[in-house]
DNA sequence: CCTCTATACATCGCCCATCAAGGTATCGAG
DNA sequence: CTCGATACCTTGATGGGCGATGTATAGAGG
């Protein structure tokens, strides 16, 4: 599962939310590490709910439509996956940059 | 930089390498997480070449040719700010891991 | 009153990374 | 003498993600 996806499920995971609100969650949460566009975003919520990933509500707040999505059961076993899958590249990253500090090291000290 | 992109530097951040072996070295030190073709590799080591990143040499080893990329002081730069990017991402998928435990610790102890 | 920005949804074409598959050549094993 | 491993490379096909664009409403500011 692509990093876009998997923190999507992520800030859906604190709570609830409509698409909009995911675009801008996920760029706050993760510092703009990751930054989805709506183009990105959109597509991928309804992928999700056509998957059963997610279920969508709509909602009229002030005028505007909302469509609210809650992560489903199957979508929290998914992104436990995901975390299961990612921590696994996070160790290899991990040890990426233990060898370069390693290298910087012996290159301090010669 | 892609994660592939990222491991390829990183095996190379090991030691120099010829193409067919970095297949196998990322292939290995990701424990599978991470398995590029060679159809992704040998396209992105040129492209290392070009842009300075890596140098290659030739050598025959029993009849068969091989290029032997060795990382430069450019590489290994790039390298190091691929690792601090990455870092950020890892900080964000750990996050992530951390509310999906408290999630589940919640549903446990009710 | 009108325009501009923010909110909120959606779609479409494009690009790039990656893959699968195929091509070439050498060597050693069976 | 064929088959698998080594070693290189190229070429479609595919799919994820981006940017642009379109629609509509609410509220702010001139």
């Amino acid at each position: 599962m692509s990093l876009s996806k998997f923190f999507v499920l992520s800030v859906l995971h604190h709570r609830p939310m409509h698409g909009y609100e995911v675009v801008q969650a996920v760029e706050k949460t993760t510092n703009g590490c990751c930054s989805p566009t709506e183009g990105t975003v959109y597509p991928m919520l309804n992928e999700f709910e056509a998957g059963g990933y997610l279920s969508a509500r709509r909602e009229i707040v002030q005028g505007r439509e909302r469509k609210i999505y809650t992560l489903t059961n199957k979508g929290r076993e998914a992104f436990q996956i995901a975390v299961a899958a990612w921590l696994e590249a996070t160790d290899c990253i991990l040890a990426g940059k233990a060898s370069a500090e390693a290298l910087k090291r012996s290159q301090k000290t010669p």
